[in-house]
This record gives C-alpha cells, sequence and structure tokens, in this order.
DNA sequence: ACAAAAGTGTTTCTACTACACCCATGT
DNA sequence: ACATGGGTGTAGTAGAAACACTTTTGT
C-alpha cells in the first residue's frame, strides 16, 4: 500500500449500490392489450422516506455484480429472471446524499409473476402510469425502456416475458405491449416463422374461435445477443428449492 | 445513520476506478487501409506491473464520472475526445486484488492525434496486434470494438475519427477499418448522401486523379443515439486552454 | 348461420447489392 | 494517351408493409 502525505483526490467514501428495473407482463380484461408492469419498493428510511423506488441494495465486496442484482430481484419477488442484464451505471455526484455509484441491472420475468405473500412495501406499477419514484429512478426507468424497445426490435427479448408454451399472437401482444402499437398478425407470423427461433408444438389454445396453435422456445437460441461478454452468473435457484 | 451490532456483509473497502478504451485512427503508406489505434499505458507498480493497461485512475469522490474519464483520457493523450460513452462496469470478484469496480468508457479522438512529448510509458498499438495486456483488459478492449463495429452501422460514429473536412473514400476506409471488409464505392456514397448527415463543400481534395470533393459534418446531427440518456457532462477544455 | 380469430396468398414498395459505365485529373 | 480513383446509372434481389382472402372454431 502507497502512503502520501499531500492532500490528495478523496476516492474513499464512495459507496456501491446495485439497483434493478425488473419488467414482467399482466394481462388485462380478455381481449385487451397486456401491459407491461414493473414492482416498486417504498422507502422506509430517509432519503425519499415514503416514495417508491427501484429495488436494490449494497454491494457486497465478495459478491458479484449479477449475483447481487439477482439477490435483490429475489428479495422481492421470490423469484428468478429469465432475462438479466447490466443496463447503466448513475453516478452523478448530486443524485443522493453522499456519493452512491448505482450499478443498474434490467431483467425480465416470466407473465404472471406473483410477489410472495409477505412482501411488504412492494408493489406492480404498469409502466405507463407510475408514481413519482425516489432519487433519479424515473430517468433510469425511463432508460430501461428505451432499452427493452431497441431491444425487442432484434433479439428474441420477447420470450423473456411469456410462459414456455404460448400461440403467435400472445407473443404478438408482448411486441406491442412493449412498442405500444398495432403489428399486422400476417407479417407478424411470417417474420417470426422465418426467424427459426420458435418451436411449433402439437398442443392448441383453445376455448375462443378457431384454436391456435401453441409454440415453444427453441432452447439453442440465445434471447439476446450480449457481445463477447460472458454470461451471467447463474442466480441461485431461490425460486426452485421446493424442488423435490 | 443506523448502526447495527448484528455482523453483517461488508460494503466497504469497494474501490471505484475507471478507464477509458480510446479509439483512434492511423493512416499508413498512402494507399494502405488505415487502421484503428489505441493508446495504452505501461504499469509501474504492482500488480500486473511492466504490462500494457487501458488509461484510467480512482474516481474521486467529488467527481462525475464521465469527467473522470475524459480526465484520464487528457492525462494520457493530452486530447479531448471528440465521442464518449460509457461502455459496461467490470467488476469481478476476482478480476483485480482487493474488490475493484471498473466503470469503462469509450472515445474517440480524431485522426493524427499525437501523444504530448512528456508522455512515458505511453503507446499506441494496432488494435488488430495488441500485446498482452493487464487484467482483464483484453476482455474490455475486445467488447468496446463489438459496440464500435455495431455502433457504425447504424449511427454516425464514424465521423469521430475524421478532422473536420474529409472526402467520401476517407469516411469509406474508416467504416473498411472498422469492419475489416471492403465496402463498394459507388453503394457507399448513395448511402452517406441519403443519410442527409454530410454537407457538401465547394472544396477539393486535390494530389492524385480527380478531385474529389471534400465534406463536413452536419452539426445538428449526433454521433449516436444515446436514447433518454443526459449527455456528458462537457469535458473541461484541457486542450483548448491556449485560446485567445 | 354468423362472428371472430387463425392462418395463407398476393401485390407493392423500398432498400441494398452488384456491376457496367462515364468523368476528370496527374503523369 | 492512359491509368486511376471520383462519381452516375441500372437491373436484380430480399424483405417489409398493406390488405384481400380462406379456414376453423364457439355460440
Amino acid at each position: 500500500m502507497v502512503m502520501s502525505t499531500r492532500t490528495e483526490p478523496e476516492t474513499d467514501g464512495i459507496r456501491v449500490a446495485v439497483s434493478t428495473v425488473i419488467f414482467s407482463l399482466r394481462r388485462g380484461a380478455r381481449g385487451d392489450r397486456p401491459t407491461i408492469v414493473l414492482p416498486l419498493v417504498r422507502r422506509t428510511r430517509d432519503p425519499h422516506e415514503g416514495r417508491w423506488a427501484l429495488p436494490g441494495g449494497w454491494l457486497d465486496r465478495t459478491e458479484e455484480l449479477d449475483v447481487a442484482a439477482s439477490r435483490t430481484l429475489a428479495e422481492t419477488t421470490g423469484l428468478a429472471p429469465s432475462y438479466l442484464e447490466q443496463l447503466y451505471v448513475f453516478g452523478d455526484v448530486g443524485r443522493s446524499p453522499g456519493r452512491v455509484v448505482s450499478i443498474v441491472y434490467w431483467a425480465l420475468l416470466r407473465e404472471g409473476a406473483k410477489l410472495p405473500a409477505d412482501a411488504e412495501n412492494v408493489a406492480w406499477f404498469d409502466v405507463a402510469d407510475l408514481p413519482p419514484l425516489a432519487f433519479d429512478h424515473e430517468h433510469i426507468v425511463e432508460y430501461a425502456l428505451w432499452r427493452l424497445r431497441n431491444k425487442v426490435g432484434y433479439s428474441r427479448i420477447a420470450h423473456g416475458l411469456l410462459p414456455d408454451l404460448f400461440t403467435l399472437a400472445e407473443l404478438r401482444e408482448v411486441y406491442e405491449a412493449i412498442l405500444t402499437r398495432d403489428l399486422d398478425p400476417a407479417n407478424f407470423r411470417r417474420q417470426v416463422e422465418n426467424s427459426a427461433t420458435l418451436i411449433p408444438t402439437e398442443r392448441f389454445r383453445t376455448g375462443s374461435h378457431r384454436p391456435a396453435r401453441l409454440y415453444r422456445y427453441d432452447q439453442d437460441v440465445e434471447l439476446a445477443d450480449r457481445g463477447p461478454l460472458p454470461h451471467p452468473t447463474a442466480p441461485f435457484a431461490l425460486s426452485r428449492e421446493a424442488r423435490s
């Protein structure tokens, strides 16, 4: 360790936090377009007490970054994400008392995620109708939505919001919810069929009108191209502890 | 401040560093395709002493993130970048002794950047022919190159490597250097002309064969779409202190 | 029978590609 | 004059968009 008696720039006292923007899907009344929702946590202590904020926490010294994101995600929702990616680092000097550098991830949860029964001060919000948020979290959510809308155009990321089996109409509705505009069902069908990322099954969704074929993921295709970055550490399977 | 006597996860002792991958352009013998180059710093102290590393330094508690990136960039090259963007945060537990979270930026410098005369232990390297690097900097450079190659396809980012006036052939050579493949001059011309991001001037580059028209940037068009992110803080004009 | 969603066919439009060709200058 | 890079023209191709149409179910 190099010690110096000169007055040097102060590099200690910077705290590192990890937060996650968690997107999921909520289907409303039958026939309505589904909406993108995210869970927020009501703050119970000082800066911005009472305001809604992104789930997060302090980074532990021995904890990988994506594990920290998965951990806070699991603590909030009790679930493991179907997709997790680093979003951005927000570290403006004035964004929080003291100097806090927030490493923000964004994640997808499959449709129908339920908050654990013991979850207090946690609630789902429609991204189109958010309350005032703590810190600069409104900007963060806005940027995460921008990233999601971009990524949906050139990757299979929308599949991360759906269960294992789904119809093409359900997949299209996910795209429509993210892009907030209607898509032509005929052209949409051809595009995803030509992309060779879906496997048709012999099962059908009945109950209304003509049955629709169910599709499933091609597990060999990644949800999104992450470039040369390594894959995230497998999140510890908090939601799978119950299996036999 | 909330104090606790329980044994809690340790969140102190994490250090925050800022590094920058700085790309510029080097033209070789006349007629050869230019190459993408970046400056590296030879480490003079312990972890990986003697190895080449990305320019960087510790984040000061009162310093904005992009200012820290600009600062280390200026300390290394004496110049201000034509483009600066956050790349990624690397924070693996094992990447460095102690826990270091590195916020990495990437930047472009216009062609022909010269290192300051007093620059010791700094040198330019062709990205296609790098020496072994310290820490995980090889992966970082690989990722930055991937981002550059992607971004060149959907933004005007290549202009950040050129001086104010340039020919279409020079611009095309930048694309070819980044993508490492030849482009059709005729089609390339039409693409950039249709993009309405260049303004033709009445000046021409002479000296060989038919003179080529010089173009300049349309200042109103951003180099790259940054989404809803705020623009970087204007880097303090270290290279412009001499004006009047 | 009819409504409504599933699924197919067809035309148009646009953008990129390949490549032939002409233009203007230095040697 | 001729070689060379600057610059234009044009036909072919692939994919997206628009929309008419057929199919299959529930009521």
